[in-house]
DNA sequence: TTTATATTTAACCATATGGTTAAATATATC
DNA sequence: GATATATTTAACCATATGGTTAAATATAAA
């Protein structure tokens, strides 16, 4: 069973709560950017997509390399899996839960 | 494909980010609670778990039924399905991009 | 060395968040 | 009707969030 570190799931949860955010996710799929190029669809300043992405940083869903005076940013599809997983577990969880308690019910209902 | 709503993910990954509501989620497993039994555990006061509940709900991970001065508070696992599928989806999607760079790349090298 | 380009940081602002305590509301019980 | 119980709402507070513009920093190019 995996134990999943709260800070962790904060920051992730926090990252993709914003649809800029996980537009830039979107966008990103599979092939580095640079900031410039993440930015330039998006009518906000540069210095608002550069926050976007230390939140992204900050929960890993992202990874920078330095080249020069640009940056390449890419995915971390790595940490989507932490978010997936905790999801997955809680989701079979309660469909485990909620079927045992139907099935109680039923029991109840027949005798 | 599914088409997610930005306004639905907003809220659910919202809901998701603060570790109180997983942890309520997480204790809801499968079995209805009042809010005074769900707020036991927890050090903080009422009010503040009916914050939480609220922001639960407007994510529709949760539902009501009121029942005389009571209100049973549950589970709505469908919404877990939700974050589960766009996440689910875009890893998939990354997962998938990032092979194709991966072989281009490998292309490259060999010839 | 100057200048242009890429990006971050600082200072600021309005609104949201997560908590508090106290008051309000709704139902149950005496 | 009066009172106890369950829950929400209101008012408040400190800090976080998501944006802005302007200044700072770092590298590239002339």
């Amino acid at each position: 069973m995996v134990k999943y570190k709260t800070q962790e799931l904060n920051h992730i949860f926090h990252a993709l709560s914003d649809p800029t955010r996980r537009s830039i996710l979107r966008d990103l799929g599979g092939r580095e950017k640079t900031v410039g190029q993440i930015a330039q669809p998006y009518r906000m300043s540069l210095a608002a997509i550069s926050k976007h992405l230390k939140v992204l940083e900050m929960a890993r869903l992202i990874d920078r390399r330095k080249e020069g005076s640009h940056q390449f940013v890419r995915l971390n599809p790595e940490t989507l899996k932490t978010a997936n997983e905790w999801i997955s577990y809680y989701e079979q969880f309660w469909n485990d839960r909620l079927e045992a308690l139907r099935n109680l019910l039923e029991e109840g209902d027949s005798t």
